[in-house]
DNA sequence: CCAACTAGTTTGCGCTACCAACCGACTTTT
DNA sequence: AAAAGTCGGTTGGTAGCGCAAACTAGTTGG
C-alpha cells in the first residue's frame, strides 16, 4: 500500500463527513460559536445540525455549553483540545493524500 | 456562508468516500489498473470495492472493461474524462477548504 | 468426473446520514 | 389567557456504507 493511499484509509471518519468538517472548520478558526450561527453558514437543517454535534460532543471533540442570552437559550460550543488534535492530524493526512 | 465551508458543501460525496477516493487517486496517477492490484492496494475486501466500483462506473467516472489474462478474468479500469475533471475539481474544492 | 480454486457479483445485516415533521419548554404577542 | 414564535432535540423514513457469506462462471488438479 502506497503512502498517498495509506493517509486516505486512515481519515477520521468522524472529522471526515462534510457536514462534522464544516461544523470543525468553523469552531477551529472562531475558537466559539452558537448553534444558530453554525446553522446559517453551513446550511444545514437543524436536525441534521443537531445529531452531528452529538456525534462530535460524544467522541469528545467539542464540548457543548448550554446558556442563555437573555431570556433565550443558546447553545455554545467550542472544539477541545483533542478535537483541535484530531482536526490537525486529519488536515496532515489529507494533505499527504493530495 | 463563508468561501471554505462552501467549498466543503460542494464536496462531490461520489468521490469523498474514502474507498472510492482511493480508487480514484490510484487511477489518477496509473490510467489504467485491475481489480486484483485496486484490491490489494487499498486492502479493501472484494464485495465492497465491487460495490464502489459500480458506483463510480455507473457516475461514468470509470471506464470498465472485462477481459482475459490468458484463461482467467480480468476487470480492467480506467478513469473517464469526466472522472479525471470531478476529481480535479474535488482536490480544488478541498484545498480551499484547508 | 469431482473437488478445489480464482475472479468478481450479489445479498443480508447492522450502522450511519439526511430530511421533514413533530415535540417540549419557554417567551412574546395580541 | 390563547396563539404564535424560538431553540433545539427526537423520530420515522429512505438511502448509502462495510463486512462476511453465498453465489456464478469458468479453470485446474487428482
Amino acid at each position: 500500500m502506497n503512502h498517498q493511499i495509506q493517509s486516505i484509509a486512515e481519515l477520521d471518519r468522524i472529522i471526515h463527513e462534510p457536514g462534522r468538517l464544516m461544523i470543525i472548520t468553523l469552531l477551529y478558526s472562531v475558537d466559539q460559536a452558537d448553534f444558530l450561527y453554525l446553522q446559517y453558514e453551513t446550511g444545514m437543517n437543524k436536525g441534521t445540525l443537531s445529531s452531528h454535534i452529538s456525534r462530535l460532543e460524544q467522541a469528545e471533540y467539542i464540548h457543548v455549553e448550554k446558556t442563555f442570552r437573555g431570556k433565550v437559550p443558546q447553545t455554545l460550543l467550542r472544539l477541545t483540545r483533542m478535537g483541535r488534535k484530531s482536526f490537525e492530524r486529519y488536515r496532515k493526512n489529507l494533505r499527504e493524500a493530495l
